[in-house]
DNA sequence: ACCACAGTATGGTCAGACCATATCGAAGCC
DNA sequence: GGCTTCGATATGGTCTGACCATACTGTGGT
């Protein structure tokens, strides 16, 4: 038996343009904050059209690896950025709005996330002046919308307080792409009363260290907001 | 004082591509298979230029939304796809790269999932031949590279066995993306043979349907093969 | 029934132009 | 000297139109 055929990798050249300037990255330890060369010149340099060159572009930005300003001077062109928070959100709305991830796999995750995150917070002993600024925020809410903002900000700031960053883009990505399930829940709710003391209960349990306590009561909220799901 | 200046919303032409073809997904209760009318189509429909409708294809198949096959026939142009894995990877790939992320958040965060999967697999009695059959694949590599193959096969076969997608393609992303982490950790240990006696226990306890066994184990696991993060 | 080949629709790439924007810099003014 | 003004310039954003490679489709011949 002869070794198989590999089938031709066809690479087209706006793969090659991110493959090397991914290589750069690596090779030259290039970071957030450094500029790429302007889209003209890259493409020259490469001997590839400039409509390659944006659309390797296009792609590193939707990564959330560049983002491009126009206009001229030391903040004008490609700048490498790390936000893997929007590239995220917008990756789970699209598949949530595709169906190709259902709502409760999306909470089931949120879930698991928020107990780790929990834990791990109360069990650094994380600044928790984020969490009560969030809790003043549902206070104040007047609408479901107001109350889903601050909410989020809550939740954000726990999975920030756990000092992960990728857990951190992941809750962020996870509430920005279920907010209108979010803001639904909430309005079939009615009392956020519960919510309330649920969130209290959370915040007392990090502030005391005490990481069982911190995930059974992120556990027991989720579970009433979403009861249908539990 | 007034009211603030809200800077003007700069939108880009594939942005509102993106976004009519988002709605058209929505709406039209588009689902993967499906087709999207062609560039030049689009393009005159949609009253913009052939680039731009790339650009907005490019991003799209960045996202794992749609993909691409030149030629002609039913299977031509762009189809609507579901991989967010491969996007998953990429991103995290560069965000590692980018050192926007180190491998001990990845490597936490992985422990986070591979438990939960774990013990959700052990409790819903899953199928575990994918994990045999990896089981398998390990005992016959020869090299550190084939073992890390097939190792990668495991766990990413028990989160399949979580029964949740989402939690399998950030699993799956994580793996592919610390690939090169793992052939290091494997070759530093030399001997695979405790991490082979870790697995059949992490099989034996999902079989056994014993969650917190298997969770255990698995966490174990993770302190066997990355002794230096634990 | 089969096969060969021209036709055609598709994405991939390129070149070149023009626009909007934002900075830079020199000229002019006080 | 310090200020404003305005043109020059570099940047990304968009469009047009062309050409190529690919892969199916249909036709005509065998």
């Amino acid at each position: 038996m002869v070794a198989d055929w590999q089938p031709v990798r066809r690479t087209r050249t706006f793969e090659d343009v991110i493959a090397q300037i991914e290589r750069r990255i690596a090779e030259d330890g290039l970071k957030a904050g450094d500029r790429l060369p302007a889209e003209r010149s890259l493409a020259e340099q490469l001997g590839v059209s400039r409509s390659s060159v944006r659309e390797a572009m296009r792609v590193l930005e939707t990564l959330g690896v560049v983002s491009s300003q126009v206009g001229r001077g030391p903040d004008a062109g490609a700048v490498l950025t790390s936000r893997p928070d929007t590239a995220l959100t917008d990756l789970l709305r699209l598949h949530l709005g595709l169906a190709s991830l259902e709502l409760r796999e999306v909470i089931d995750t949120r879930l698991m996330i928020e107990r780790w995150a929990a834990a791990r917070a109360a069990s650094a002993g994380s600044d928790t002046s984020g969490l009560a600024t969030a809790l003043a925020g549902m206070d104040a809410a007047t609408s479901a919308e107001e109350f889903v903002e601050h909410d989020t900000a809550f939740h954000c700031a726990l999975a920030d307080a756990s000092g992960n960053r990728l857990i951190a883009a992941i809750m962020r990505s996870l509430r920005d792409s279920m907010r209108r399930y979010a803001v639904e829940a909430v309005t079939r709710l009615g009392d956020t009363s519960v919510l309330r003391a649920d969130h209290e209960r959370i915040l007392a349990a990090v502030r005391a260290g005490d990481p069982d306590e911190a995930a059974n009561a992120v556990a027991e909220h989720l579970a009433h907001a979403y009861p249908s799901l539990s």
